[in-house]
DNA sequence: CTTAGGG
DNA sequence: CCCTAAG
């Protein structure tokens, strides 16, 4: 069911992307692309497309890589970003990673990503550092694993008899990278890697689905489970055949795995429980959840028409029937209403792109014109209101001034247990930096008097003197009235 | 509608 | 992220 999906998702990005890709390597690559575009567009040859770049990737990063399971995939093709285009040109099958890669993400918002990967450094800092690619993939594997979950079907409809082969040879070679890895990385490398594992391993439970997905050759399939079966990784990898029963009981990347994985299921009880009490919405539900995993990564959508303030009342009584009336942009999405359980958004993980892009705007803009920053560095982007600018930045600011540069070094580990945020130092810098500039109010108080019993001061005092600031108020103001 | 602030 | 108050 999800190889049958996936090519509708490639494809019609693939398509757009290709062209771009053209231009920017040239003609050397055509070849390449065409082809892969004819892998790309036919459904069976896809898996086998797929596959070769997987494999692929398997068989180079025991060089140079660091890694542990599937996402092996995704870091090797990241890497390949960040070597720069030449590399694209060397070895075949990379470019069609590298547009596969981009043909998921380009769907919502990478519009400026891509026209600044023109430019080499540029092309390299982006690869890099956004991390939205692997989310989206991840994202929706998860949200098609948690779907069937949700439908009761077993585990084993989508993983079938040859995922345990499949695990077996990711491990396999897995364990070798482990064994060299640190001597090989660059600091850099090291640095995106770590970003690139943790969202991948964290934003999801999706190993299972995935790993179908990769499939690499089985002929290492077996040996490796008597052979190294001392390892605790591949104990992990094998174990994760059984996924529900033996996620609690491994490592600690695990457990936050399935702490990720049950977050979006909270919110599905939450509404779950409120509507099954009184009849069997849950059908209602379970079929909208169906349809909304089906439907496309769901990302794409301007997520949050805001339902606005009369959508909590209907929320209660809302039949599958009825809902269908009110929220108007939710039903473009799905035809079958959706009961009102899209409350809250899909937590979208911010990228470290984004940050860097948010922190840039505020460097630009300065602290509040958080419409501006979103208009200017975030139109591609739907989803990030101004308000969620603004609340990623107080949460920058609270975990830059937190650990400060006092963040301990997180790559020296066998990288299983950084669950830590990564943020690089460079951007904690440029955070601190700002957060001296313009203060944030309320988050820090200086040299406020403080102590007035005057409500009013509050605003004078925490309004600070940033020229640029008040400025851009009174820019906005004039559309106020 | 936009921000600020709290949950 | 969400919600609410205030401009």
């Amino acid at each position: 069911m999800r190889t049958e999906r996936k090519p509708h998702l490639i494809k019609k990005p693939a398509d757009a992307k290709r062209q771009r890709v053209d231009e920017s390597l040239g003609p050397g690559l055509k070849d390449e692309a065409t082809e892969v575009e004819h892998l790309l567009v036919e459904p069976k040859s896809e898996h086998v497309s797929v596959d070769r770049v997987f494999c692929f990737g398997k068989e180079n990063i025991e060089k140079h890589l660091k890694m542990e399971d599937f996402s092996c995939a995704f870091d090797y093709g990241w890497k390949i970003g960040s070597g720069g285009l030449d590399s694209i040109h060397g070895q075949g099958g990379d470019d069609l990673k590298l547009e596969v890669l981009d043909g998921l993400l380009d769907e919502v918002d990478e519009v400026d990503d891509i026209q600044a990967a023109h430019d080499l450094s540029s092309a390299c800092e982006d690869f890099l550092l956004d991390i939205e690619f692997p989310e989206k993939f991840s994202e929706l594997d998860c949200g098609l694993y948690e779907g069937s979950n949700l439908r009761n079907s077993s585990s084993e409809s989508h993983s079938p008899g040859g995922s345990s082969n499949s695990v077996g040879g990711m491990s396999e070679s897995s364990i070798v990278t482990v064994q060299e890895s640190n001597s090989k990385n660059g600091v850099l490398g090291k640095m995106v890697n770590c970003d690139k594992h943790h969202t991948i391993r964290s934003e999801c439970g999706c190993q299972a689905p995935v790993m179908e997905t990769i499939r690499p050759s089985k002929e290492h399939g077996q040996d490796f489970v008597e052979s190294d079966d001392e390892k605790p990784l591949v104990s992990f990898i094998v174990s994760n055949k059984k996924v529900k029963s033996s996620v609690k009981v491994t490592k600690g990347g695990t457990l936050l795995r399935q702490k990720r994985l049950r977050k979006p299921t909270k919110r599905y009880i939450e509404e779950f429980s409120r509507n099954s009490t009184t009849s069997g919405k849950n059908k209602c539900l379970k079929v909208r959840s169906q349809e909304e995993f089906s439907q496309i990564p769901s990302e794409s959508q301007p997520r949050r028409g805001r339902p606005k303030k009369i959508m909590p009342k209907m929320e209660f009584e809302s039949d599958c029937e009825l809902s269908a009336s009110e929220s108007e942009d939710e039903c473009k999405r799905t035809k079958r209403s959706k009961t009102a359980c899209d409350r809250r958004k899909h937590q979208r993980m911010w990228t470290l792109a984004e940050v860097i892009k948010l922190v840039d705007g505020i460097a630009q803009y300065g602290v509040g014109r958080w419409t501006d920053i979103k208009k200017l560095l975030f139109a591609s982007s739907a989803y990030r209101t101004p308000v969620d600018l603004r609340d990623k930045w107080r949460n920058l600011l609270r975990s830059s001034s937190a650990h400060k540069h006092n963040r301990k070094e997180l790559q020296g580990e066998t990288n299983v247990k950084h669950y830590v945020r990564p943020l690089p130092k460079t951007v904690v810098c440029r955070i601190r930096e700002l957060a001296t500039i313009h203060p944030y109010p309320k988050a820090r108080s200086p040299n406020l008097s403080s102590i007035n019993s005057d409500p009013s001061s509050k605003q004078s005092t925490t309004t600070k003197g940033t020229p640029i600031n008040t400025h851009g108020r009174n820019l906005r103001g004039k559309k106020c009235n």
